[in-house]
RNA sequence: GCCGACAUAGCUUAGUUGGUGGAGCGGUGGACUGUUAAUCCACAGGUCGCAGGUUCGAGUCCUGCUGUCGGCGCCA
């Protein structure tokens, strides 16, 4: 059984009051489980899963903590008259301690506790009883149906969302352990701007003493200023957008792992995006294959982004694939989604497209010295048409340059003049890029919609709960 | 911004050519007692999203509104 953070026994790593700290909880499920505590006494703290029985004798409490689910075997005749009510009148997700003998068996959980004792700590009233059941959970077969979401505060309590919580979190810290062991500098940048980074029609607008301030979309711009300081650099924050967009991969709060490295060239960029990515996965495996099973996710194909090389391809060869299998698509033209879907049809792992048309994309990527026709970036797929989840690239890096691209823009240059201003002293190759880690939580999770992967989305029609 | 669906009990839903809205889960009461989504019996719970219209009669047909969902564009 998944221990909180998939490192084995939890009991192990939490030496009873060794840091002068009074353990809240001793005992955890998922040793139980586990068989470590076969025979011994134990103290249970957890929520009532299921209640089975609840007749004159005996009845049954499937009592769950963060580390799994185990049945309690409550005898009237055991614990007395008024605790055996108490229990049988507690209702799913009653928290509860209980008290009793762990004992091996043969039946469906393999382990279970005979109840000695036990008291209902936080109890449910039965005019509002706990309103996810079975057939919302049933129905909704891991989508998210409207209640679902009116009531994810509940809803995070399910086995199916606390999954998903545990697998976040270790994306999240694979995605620190990459970064910070090659030596890269965390890094933060304000979540309050004055102008906009890229189409400025995205940008949440928030009142600000008088003025207007925005909500960042990216880490980048502020990243480029400190590449002269730090010179390998990552975040992992928030991003805003204000898209309307209606699609299981976006959302207007997501989370955002940036990069930014100075001296490097495209390739390398790329090389960090494969290989935090492969790191991602391959953490998965280590720390949560139970969990992915669980998500009926097949743990070779998750090996398989772990460890195969992830294809390149230009974006002219992509346009070539493209008309040979009869899409409609001309030179120049961005590769929206639906054509993304077809391209990666062809591939198991994820794999890049790189050297766009610079009339393509926004004037910060730099132009390819071989042929300024294209610039020098990348867009990392994911395979079984989850789309996008890096873009990145070289930065125009030289004053002349980058004022060339912001005027062929038709960008104002005043908003910019800090990020010209990076270039006017000691200006240097660099890049980076940005990964989507919710839409790689959704992905490595084969979840159908990115709203299942964090625990209160926000779209443009919900900000609640 | 565009296109398309849907809205019935706390939840998931059935509801025929328009004729007094049913079920499962959850809740309450009872039976049973080593149950595994326990089972069995009974009870409570509905302004059929809102507002109009057609009709003798509307959950059902029409119009508008609101909300939600799905897809596109945009992107991570």
């Amino acid at each position: 059984m998944g221990s909180p953070n998939g490192l084995g026994f939890i009991t192990d790593r939490l030496p009873s009051g060794s840091r002068g700290i009074a353990m809240a909880k001793q005992y955890w499920i998922g040793d139980v489980r586990s068989g470590v505590h076969d025979g011994e006494e134990v103290e249970l703290k957890g929520w009532v899963h299921r209640t089975r029985g609840g007749g004159k004798k005996i009845q049954f409490v499937v009592l769950r903590d963060s580390t799994g689910i185990v049945q309690c075997v409550v005898k009237k005749d055991v614990v007395g008259d008024s605790c055996f009510d108490d229990v049988a009148n507690a209702l799913i997700e009653s928290s509860m301690i209980v008290r009793g003998r762990v004992e091996s068996t043969d039946r469906e959980h393999g382990h279970e506790l005979q109840v000695e004792s036990a008291e209902v700590v936080g109890p449910v009233n039965p005019d509002r009883p706990f309103p996810i059941t079975e057939s919302a959970m049933t129905e909704a077969d891991g989508g998210e149906t409207e209640f679902l979401l009116d009531n994810r505060h509940l809803y995070l309590r399910t086995s199916r969302m606390t999954t998903m919580l545990k697998l976040r979190s270790t994306v999240f810290g694979a995605i620190h352990s990459y970064f910070r062991d090659r030596d890269f500098i965390e890094y933060q940048a304000p979540n309050f701007v004055a102008g906009a980074v890229e189409g400025g029609s995205t940008l949440f607008e928030v009142p600000y003493f008088g003025r207007k301030a925005y909500l960042t979309q990216s880490w980048q711009l502020y990243a480029e200023a400190a590449m002269p300081a730090l010179e390998r650099l990552y975040t992992m924050a928030p991003s805003f957008r204000a898209e309307k967009s209606r699609t299981r991969r976006h959302l207007t709060e997501f989370w955002h792992a940036e990069m930014e490295i100075a001296w490097a060239s495209n390739e390398e960029v790329m090389e960090h995006g494969e290989g935090v990515v492969r790191h991602i996965a391959r953490k998965m495996l280590d720390e949560r294959s139970e969990e992915l099973s669980e998500l009926g996710r097949d743990l070779e194909v998750i090996a398989g982004f772990a460890d195969s090389p992830y294809p390149r391809m230009r974006y002219d060869e992509a346009v070539d694939a493209l008309q040979s299998k009869g899409v409609e698509i001309e030179w120049g033209q961005d590769l929206d989604y639906s054509k993304e879907k077809i391209l990666t049809d062809d591939f198991e792992v994820p794999h890049f497209l790189t050297h766009y048309p610079r009339i393509a994309k926004p004037f910060y990527h730099r132009p390819d010295p071989e042929d300024p026709k294209y610039v020098l970036c990348h867009d990392l797929l994911a395979p079984e048409g989850y789309g996008e989840i890096i873009g990145g690239g070289e930065r125009t890096w030289s004053e002349d340059e980058i004022l060339e691209r912001i005027d062929e823009e038709g960008t104002p240059r005043e908003p910019y003049e800090f990020y010209i201003d990076i270039r006017r002293y000691g200006g240097v190759p660099h890049g980076g890029f940005g990964l989507g880690v919710d839409r790689v939580c959704t992905w490595l999770a084969g979840a159908d919609h990115i709203r299942e992967a964090i625990p209160f989305p926000r779209d443009s029609r919900r900000v609640t709960p």
